[in-house]
DNA sequence: ATAAATCCTGTAGTAACTACAGGATCAAGG
DNA sequence: CCTTGATCCTGTAGTTACTACAGGATTTAT
């Protein structure tokens, strides 16, 4: 049934999308399984390294955190009525990352103001920067 | 003209609205001069570092980095016609804020549509985890 | 068989702080 | 003046999520 494809560290890497050396990391973290070794001592790692591995990262690009995604990991792991807990989870960090957006609005319309006034300024001296000191 | 009060690190923190620690922090980064001391090895700090330190705090405020607190205080500091350098200053650090809105938009979307995913699924599996490990 | 590529380990570096430990000093009250 | 509690001193280590070595060993390709 499944296919049993086996691949090097690098190898892996390449496949999803992810440096050689982050995976290293994610092992000392525990975010994936110490994989078997070779006889010379490499690492082999299979297809569930791969889908656990591409799963991470899809995590990561959606900004949880490593112990975020260490707790959606045992969900999915887990018993089968995990998608309310998994919905309470992503709620949670929606809410975060929305906090986020606005703290950079804000950012955005203060630093838009900055330039505004640069523009327009005419006197030696740069208002922006006095009006950062007061 | 100038009154020339004189504060400890603490009361100099307070004032600025930035923890004790930091302060100590920004002296190491040169970001502030070191300030006199008393006969028994206090920082006693000025009007002058209160200001400072105002304006390094706003700037952390809008999201800019400590090297590029360096730049624009050396831009402050410097000549009068600094006004289109600080202009442009901030308007490279305005495209980095708009970078940074525009990934977390992408994944507030994305976050979205799993919460909804979640919500209509009536199935004992989650189909979010599914989803993730594709 | 040999050379190039990849892998191994452990450690140190990144940004911007924060948090101690173990003392010394300062400010206020009695 | 003296005590006591608050604050300060230094240096170091921890935080997050990696990244980048050094100095070898192993694997892979020719």
């Amino acid at each position: 049934m499944s296919s049993s494809s086996t691949f090097s560290r690098g190898k892996l890497a390449k496949l999803a999308d992810v440096k050689a050396e982050t995976i290293r990391y994610y092992e000392k973290c525990d975010l994936i399984d110490e994989p078997p070794r070779s006889t010379g001592g490499h690492r082999i790692y299979s297809e569930e390294h791969l889908r656990r591995l591409t799963f991470i990262r899809r995590c990561r690009e959606l900004g949880f955190s490593i112990s975020e995604i260490r707790g959606l990991l045992r969900l999915a792991n887990g018993a089968e009525a995990s998608c309310q807990e998994v919905r309470q989870a992503t709620q949670a960090h929606l809410v975060d990352v929305r906090e986020k957006i606005n703290d950079l609005r804000k950012m955005e319309g203060t630093l838009e103001d900055m330039v505004k006034q640069c523009e327009s300024n005419t006197a030696p001296a740069c208002p922006v920067i006095e009006a950062l000191f007061t």
